[in-house]
DNA sequence: TATGAATGAGCATTCATTCAT
DNA sequence: TATGAATGAATGCTCATTCAT
């Protein structure tokens, strides 16, 4: 009896949470965090501001949870990818594709993430020095992002490794290459903001894939 | 006589907006636009706050400055390389090496600039309609940075040419070429940030080029 | 139910803004409008500077929603007099009672209206070509003044006329009386303040009212 | 030598002084005291904001000496009207006209006076007992303004007087007309602004002289 | 539980005034 | 003497957060 009733609540609790946390991402990804009031997200949310407040700590959890999320989210479509069965040049489009398309869905939000220093100075370990300094929440909220980070590195490495094997990529410093590949698609999102229209996913998705495959170096035939 | 003494002035003036903004740059870097106040500019250039304002109209125009000198450096490394007398590969080596020492300098300056969402929604273009609505200053920021870009591009775009021309480089779409080698660098200035330790100049920079010569894959010998 | 706690509701919310109003009112009074600060009217209204926001847009507005409060209460005031069944002079000698006693209530109130010379300028009509460039709460305010001011012109005009046709008044230019009236009661109000010590209300009100009946000159027996 | 010397330089400072004094005024009348800077006075005086203070003390000392200065002059020109060998009702009429002349040249310099709270509040003695806490430079201030308003007074109570004398006028009560007489002429002043067009300098002069003459009453015949 | 109301701590910007040259 | 430069002290306004109901 009771357990229904509480069991309702908690899903009740958790569709609102999820809820502020699709409006506080809209309203993130157009105006960036420090713009974004807590009165605009309530305001998109629907709820009062004081309710937000009942399921998140601060402005500054909802964006960590949001970011959470995201890398998530990535990280299980990346597995998903890699369970199939292709060929690594093959999964690495695939890759390619789908995080080109998560960032283009979170559009702007992806690059909160890279731009509020204060969060990102003691979040980013660009000083490491100043770890200890961190809240309880905000090392949680790294901790866990490293460890989904570091899942998908794995997984990416794995696949270039697998492609190694296979003859499809030549001998490299997988480390390396993972690195390249992340920055590049990044990178990609980015600079793209600076043209006036952004090509199709698939075409898009093509440019990334062969230069990472080919670079532009000519090859001895 | 007379134009001695002004020019002392004018020198000295200079000198002070110099020093407010490598102060105001520093403190941006550390604390991102939003967060960092006058207050905190001020004090790190010991200037009073009301004497920044002699120097500048507003905060939004001190990071305007910033942005803004830090492209027109970039480019003329750019050009001074472009001019040198060696082949296509060495200058790409060059630029490269460069841009990434110019980013680590810049610490993360770089990054600012994608910081404020409603400053960047009108810049970036990603909203071109909006244009209209930009204030004069914001026009003319924009313009510039535009032109600055553009003026980048092209070299590069040429040196890829040239590197075409002499069989360095393969057939490919310059245009792409360049947009991915600019996702590449500035992509990876941000994602090394994950990392504990930064690797050397000369090893980041060999990694970066060769992965943008050669891709992953397997060469048919 | 809910009918009455959102009436409630209202009524505590008008309640608020009428005490804000009367702190300012008192503020403003002593102060003047420029020199009043919105920690002043906090503090005197016994809220935070921020509550002061909940109930006003700005500063301007309370002084825009006093002002026409007082000119509300004035007109009406007037009206009601207009209503009673007196002769002509009765009714211009307890307009003018009511007028000198409302403006010693206003004390300084009523001169503030004339502080603000970057409003005046463009309110009072001294340059009615700067018509267009006033904002949309200016322009409200302007045109609730103007529609109030004249509808008390438009009543005492009606008085002098009774007064004409009855044989009280001679006969005159009734619009040039009103303006003559109107400057009487203001220009009295400011210059007393040049004495030490204020009269009655009675006795003020009878040398108005006996200079603006009589004149100075000798009449002819 | 000396003295010649000397004295040249004496003009020039009273010359700097006057243009200054008359820059500011422009300034203030538009403006409005609060709202004018010292910058905006410096600007219309062409001299350094530093220089303003070589020749005042204070912002508010400017006004102090440009109030006084008007108010000297009106008693000037009062008093010469006043030795014409004419009679009083003539003398009223010259009064008037150059009075709201005087008025219309110094535009709204003359309701500045009235409006700055902090000032009036202890110049104007409405709260007397305040008295003791004027400083220095208001108190004398202050005493000139009585002064001069008081030689004012007298000579107009002497011109009302002159004319009872001469039949001209009605007994009365001199002192209560002087204040009527003097409230006339500055609310006129005041309530002008609502009206889009100012009248002629005549036709104005003719409005308030024939009312301070006859009033509205009707004169039996 | 959900929220309207309240606020402390700030922030960009301004301005009268001072001072070194 | 005249002034360019510098600043302390404000000021209007905002916002994340709290709390009484």
């Amino acid at each position: 009896m009771k357990d229904l009733r509480i069991e309702r609540k908690r899903q009740r609790e958790e569709e609102n949470k999820i809820f502020i946390l699709e409006a506080a991402e809209r309203v993130f990804a157009q105006k960036g965090y420090s713009l974004a009031t807590m009165d605009n997200i309530a305001r998109e949310a629907q709820f009062s501001k004081a309710t937000l407040y009942r399921y998140f700590d601060s402005k500054r959890d909802i964006l960590f949870e949001i970011i959470l999320n995201s890398f998530e989210e990535t990280a299980k479509a990346l597995a998903k990818i890699h369970e199939k069965n292709i060929d690594a040049t093959k999964k690495l489009w695939e890759i390619t594709r789908s995080s080109i398309q998560h960032m283009r869905n979170k559009r702007n939000m992806s690059r909160i993430f890279l731009t509020e220093k204060q969060l990102l100075r003691n979040i980013l370990h660009v000083f490491p020095e100043n770890r200890k300094s961190l809240s309880s929440p905000e090392r949680k909220f790294l901790d866990e992002i490293k460890a989904t980070k570091e899942r998908m590195m794995r997984i990416l490495r794995t696949i270039l490794e697998e492609g190694i094997r296979s003859g499809e990529f030549r001998k490299m410093n997988t480390r390396d290459a993972v690195h390249v590949y992340e920055a590049l698609l990044h990178g990609y999102h980015f600079s793209k903001l600076w043209y006036e229209k952004e090509s199709s996913l698939d075409a898009t998705t093509k440019v990334i894939h062969d230069f990472f495959l080919h670079g532009v170096k000519r090859t001895e035939s």
